[in-house]
DNA sequence: CTTGATGCAAAGGATTTGCACAAAT
DNA sequence: ATTTGTGCAAATCCTTTGCATCAAG
C-alpha cells in the first residue's frame, strides 16, 4: 500500500469508520486519475469490482467530512479531489464557460495573496474563514482563439 | 412599474423574448425580498397567482443567461438574486458551516483587492475573466460565541 | 396571425436511503 | 459477537422537457 493510502486509512481509521477494500479502491482511483472526477465517472472504473453506486457515494462524503477530499460542483454535478497531502493550501479554479474545462490556478503567489485578503475578510466581518471555493469564470485562450 | 422593472424589461425585450406578466411578477418577488432565494421559494410566494413551478426556472435560467441575477450553488440548490444594477461589482460570500447563513461580503476595498487578484490570474494564465464565484466557508462569530 | 410563453404532468439526473446480507474488529 | 459497511433497488430532491393551450406583438 503506497504511503498516500497509509495516511488516509490512519485518518479514516482515527475517525471510527472501518478501511474497506472499497473505500481502499475508491481513494486509489482517484489517486491514479489526479484531476477532477466525479462519483459517477469513479463508479465506472471500479464496478466491474463489484462496487455499488451508493457505495462510492457514501465514501465520497465520507472522505469530504474528514477532509480528505475536497468537492466542487459544476452545473448540477459533483466533482472530487484530495485535499490534503496534496500540497494545496487553497483551491482556486478557472472554468471556461464554452468548453467547461477547469484549470488549477496554482500560482504559488496568487494563493498567497487570497489567502491575505481571507485574512481581510476575518478581521473586517468577525468571522473565521476555514476554507474558500473560488471559481473563475470566463474564457480559455483555446476558445477564445476559435472565435 | 419601478424603475427597476423597466430596466430589465429592456433587457429582456432587447434579447428577444416577451416581457409577459409572470417574468414581471419574478422578478418583482426577488427585488422584494432582496436576498438570495430559490425557485422553490420563489414558486412558494406566487404559485397563488397561477404561476407554474416549470415557469420559475425558465424565467430564473433566462434571466441568469441575461446577466439579470447571479446564480450560486449550496448544496444541491440554486440561489439566486439580483446582479446587474444592484451595486455589486463582484459576489463574494460567506457560508457558516453550521447555521448556513450566508453574508454578503461587500467592504469595497476587499472587492477591489479581490479583482486585483482577477486581473492576475488573467495575465498569468492567459484567460479572460469574466466572473467570479467566491464562496469563503468557516464559522460566523454567532455560532462561534455558542461553542 | 404567428411565434414564443405558459401550466401541467411526466421525465431526467444526481444523490440518498431502507433493508437484508456481508465483512471488519 | 457486535457493529459498521455494502449492494441493490426504490425513493427523493431539484430541474428540465413535451405538449396542448394561451397570450404578446
Amino acid at each position: 500500500m503506497s504511503e498516500m493510502i497509509e495516511r488516509y486509512r490512519k485518518i479514516i481509521e482515527e475517525s471510527g469508520q472501518k478501511f474497506t477494500k472499497q473505500k481502499q479502491l475508491i481513494l486509489e482511483t482517484i489517486l491514479e486519475v489526479n484531476r477532477h472526477i466525479s462519483a459517477n465517472e469513479i463508479f465506472n472504473l471500479v464496478k466491474n469490482k463489484n462496487i455499488g453506486l451508493a457505495t462510492v457515494y457514501r465514501a465520497l462524503n465520507s472522505f469530504t467530512e474528514l477532509g480528505i477530499l475536497k468537492r466542487i460542483k459544476i452545473d448540477n454535478t459533483s466533482y472530487y479531489e484530495l485535499k490534503i497531502y496534496s500540497g494545496k493550501v487553497l483551491h482556486v479554479h478557472f472554468i471556461c464557460k464554452y468548453c467547461k474545462n477547469i484549470l488549477d490556478i496554482n500560482d504559488k503567489n496568487l494563493i498567497l495573496e487570497y489567502i491575505k485578503l481571507n485574512n481581510l475578510v476575518e478581521n473586517n466581518f468577525d468571522v473565521e474563514v476555514q476554507d474558500a471555493d473560488i471559481m473563475l469564470v470566463g474564457v480559455c485562450s483555446s476558445c477564445s482563439n476559435k472565435k
